[in-house]
RNA sequence: GAGCCAUUAGCUCAGGCGGUAGAGCACCGGACUUUUAAUCCGGGUGUCCUGGGUUCGAGUCCCAGAUGGCUCACCA
């Protein structure tokens, strides 16, 4: 399938214009000449980083590049470029007498973002710049839009968002952040694996949402035409796998929930459930330090890092503080105190906090909290023992009654993981979810629905056992110093914009 | 879901009080055999987000809508 050079190809590409009609035309210039614009698979030698880096060793050497070229500076018969791969730039210094004619031409009608591969030797130019003198040109893919501008890269949210790979290309800080998200998951991988974790994958469709409150997405299964859910929370499924004996297990993947966007909210996230029979909440509260103090220092070398303008020490211990003291030590409220839940709902209106005003005491204690807790939680901290009445899956404490034996983890003022002392009673965890039934009846779309499939597991016998949810995304955003998930998400989800 | 802000060339941005739409980069043509935000000469490439309205005249003022950002609400 030749192209004539004289063929109007405008109909193949959206939005023509004057630049993309010049660049088809060399396209087209250059099939006429038997170029393939569109090439195949290329020999690369070294990366582009590794021949600056290893000057002494690879000078006068012959190297083979392939990558992106970001920038291009003629000098008549002799032509600089710049191409870039993952793991950096190098010059190329394309000469008229050494490349020859033709291939001259070539590298002169070289635009902004077409791909090549390159071969010549090491050596650095006038002005020291480590280069590679060409001797053979190749081109792998011409790029027929030009790309964003070089200085200043590409600004708008909105498209560095819709088209990331542009983001990539131009925003060198951005493929970092994602390179480095990387390496935060495969360290926590390493390090429950080392630790005898089981890395389990369970059910994304569920037919009963539950593990979590939230909202869910719905789908449908048409040959057995029955609705499910996406999972909010795999968090029932691994339990099933205590009771299987696996004893230790976790599992990293996407859960949904069918809520509002925010800088801090994606409908499909990321995190790292993890589960450990004959451990509590406090083997969680150790385990989550270590594991998030190791991640930190493999993949930025250190444990004190900056948040959003904040130093954070990750170094265990970290601060232990229960709830209730908690929101005694930010609002001088000490629920201990607090004989009714009228006067509780008083208090919340008194701090400003909207009700629906049938709220029990307990309720009232966490609304206070999740509104207190992230601005006043920059230093790591485990904020402990949430009522009964929140914590439908958490054991009830036995020095702590009408609490649980569970703690919410904050980092840099958000909330980063829940874990608790996992209730393996099923005939408690019945009770619970028939509360939790209640108040669905009552209007809490968010409340647990009652899980029998769940019950009957436990019912064979569940070992005592800690678990623990810890949010990927942000705990990326806190090692990235990202202020937004959307910085930490390669695709986030954006409404779709109708042409 | 609510409030505030933004949307102008491929990209980054400027456009006083309503009077023929601008710059830099990129791009096109020319010069140039070690440049590097190369330089020099010449060229402005546009659905001013969309649709209404006011006006002799709208990028600019008004109304409605779209998308995005931030804040709040909900949540992790």
């Amino acid at each position: 399938m030749t192209t004539g050079a004289d063929e109007n190809l405008d109909y193949a590409i959206d939005g023509v214009n004057d630049l993309i009609r010049a660049r088809l035309d060399k396209m087209q210039q250059l099939r006429s000449k038997g170029v393939d614009p569109f090439g195949r698979r290329f020999d690369v030698s070294h990366k582009a980083a590794d021949i600056v880096g290893s000057f002494d060793e690879l000078e006068d050497a012959e190297v083979s590049v392939a990558g992106r070229v970001m920038a291009r500076r003629g000098h008549g018969k002799v032509t600089f470029f710049d191409i870039s791969d993952l793991s950096g730039r190098i010059q190329v210094y394309a000469k008229s007498d050494t490349v020859g004619e033709e291939q001259y031409e070539l590298v002169r009608g070289l635009d902004i973002g077409d791909i090549v591969g390159v071969k010549g030797t090491v050596f650095r130019t006038r002005s020291g710049e480590v280069s590679i003198n060409l001797a053979e040109f190749t081109l792998l893919s011409k790029s027929l839009r030009p790309l964003p501008e070089k200085w200043h890269g590409l600004q708008d949210v909105e498209l560095r968002y819709r088209r990331r790979y542009l983001d990539l290309i131009v925003n060198p800080e951005v493929r970092e952040v994602f390179v480095k998200r990387s390496r935060i998951v495969r360290y926590m991988r390493q390090y429950l694996d080392t630790h005898g974790f089981l890395e389990v994958e369970t059910p994304m469709m569920h037919p009963i949402a539950g593990g979590a409150n939230a909202r869910p997405f719905v789908t449908h299964h048409n040959a057995l035409d029955i609705n499910l859910y996406l999972r909010i929370a795999p968090e029932l499924y691994l339990k099933r796998l205590l009771v299987g004996g696996l004893e230790r297990v976790y599992e990293i993947n996407r859960n949904f929930r069918n809520e509002g966007i925010s800088t801090r909210h994606n409908p499909e996230f990321t995190m790292v459930e993890i589960y450990q029979a004959y451990a509590d909440y406090t083997d969680m509260m150790t385990l989550t330090e270590d594991m998030i103090s190791y991640i930190a220092e493999a993949v930025l070398g250190t444990r004190v890092i900056v948040y959003q303008g904040n130093e954070i020490d990750l170094s265990p211990p970290w601060r232990r503080v229960t709830m209730v003291d908690a929101v005694k030590e930010w609002t001088g409220v000490d629920f201990h105190a607090v004989e009714t839940d009228e006067q509780a709902r008083e208090i919340c209106i008194g701090l400003g906090i909207e009700l629906q005003g049938n709220e029990s005491k307990w309720k009232c204690l966490n609304e206070i909290y999740d509104a207190k807790a992230d601005e006043n939680l920059i230093q790591p901290t485990f904020v402990t023992h949430h009522p009964v009445e929140v914590s439908p899956l958490a054991k009830e404490s036995i020095d702590y009654p009408g609490f649980t034996d569970r703690f919410e983890v904050f980092i840099g003022g958000q909330e980063l993981g829940n874990a608790f002392t996992e209730l393996n009673d099923p005939i408690d965890q019945r009770k619970r979810f028939e509360l939790q039934a209640a108040a669905r009846e009552a209007g809490d779309e968010e409340a647990h629905q009652m899980d029998e499939d769940y019950i009957l597991a436990l019912q064979y016998g569940m070992p005592p056992a800690g678990g623990l949810g810890i949010g990927v995304d942000r705990l990326v955003m806190l090692l990235t110093d990202s202020d937004s998930i959307r910085d930490v998400l390669l695709f986030p989800l954006m409404k779709p914009r109708d042409n």
